[in-house]
DNA sequence: GTGATTGCAAAGCGTTTGCACCGTA
DNA sequence: TACGGTGCAAACGCTTTGCAATCAC
């Protein structure tokens, strides 16, 4: 089982939700992915642990776990809708165009240029949204030998 | 008739497409608005202009004019598909969360910082997102106007 | 035992496609 | 006149809802 999951479990359990085993089947699909996911992918991947999963059950999963924090949706171009695991504090993703590979990074630094950035054009900045996307280090490498 | 339409009918014409009544009425709407919109938001609007007016040619128009690069699309939270005309160079958003009024900036100031941001992490950056929401001049001084 | 949770089927919603008619160039 | 564009209706895919059966506590 994931590191992640039993976490995850006990989160849902402390805030008055059951531990079934469509539940943790879901759970650990997502606690253990470094992608994002889609409520089918995730389907079909539970599925293979917890064989009469139903689609159904997913959506009603991801909602719960949105609103506990443990999950965010995010948004591509394609595939809007989404899924990741929030690891800790307000962080922004880095996703690998390539092998979907997504890491998480904090924007600290980022800050303040965006208040002053607001600031210009009049405007109180409260939320914001950064996701980049480019090459892991892996598929950077694999590229570079296919080139050769 | 909103300044930038006549642009967009021409650059629809230069590119081969007939500028008919329903298109015309699509490209005021969104060449005309401040913010973001969806399909039924423009269908709804366009419909006053054009009462023959389908959703279905909203759909193909703003197929054909994000195509052109003449609008993006907009993601948020909720309403994850709206589009909004894009102004000149790649650019990003700052939404008022409030009056939806959304004005652009250019992002270059950052753009150091992200590619450094990538590095640390191993990542070639090669697409960024950034969008900024708070609340405008003008709602700012509402709001406060409320509260005393 | 009780009530939350489940899966199925059906409904709902936004979007796309097929098609005959229409209107621009 | 030719053919790109249109609107309607139907199809489509993803998501939500209603409901009786089930299962965690």
């Amino acid at each position: 089982m994931n590191p992640f999951s039993s976490e995850w479990n006990g989160k849902l359990k402390r805030n008055g939700y059951r531990l079934t085993s469509s539940r943790r089947a879901v759970v650990d699909v997502i606690a253990g992915s470094q992608s994002s996911l889609s409520a089918t992918d995730i389907f079909l991947e539970a599925r293979q642990q917890c064989p009469g999963l139903g689609l159904v059950t997913v959506y009603r999963t991801l909602e719960k776990l949105e609103n506990l924090g443990l999950i965010q949706r995010v948004h591509q171009d394609e595939a809007c809708h989404s899924y990741i695991a929030i690891r800790g504090e307000h962080q922004h993703l880095m996703i690998c165009e390539a092998c979907k590979r997504t890491v998480y990074f904090n924007g600290d630094d980022l800050y303040p240029l965006i208040m002053q950035m607001g600031e210009k054009c009049g405007y109180k900045i409260q939320h914001h949204w950064l996701q980049l996307s480019g090459l892991c280090d892996k598929c950077q490498t694999i590229l570079k030998e296919k080139t050769n």
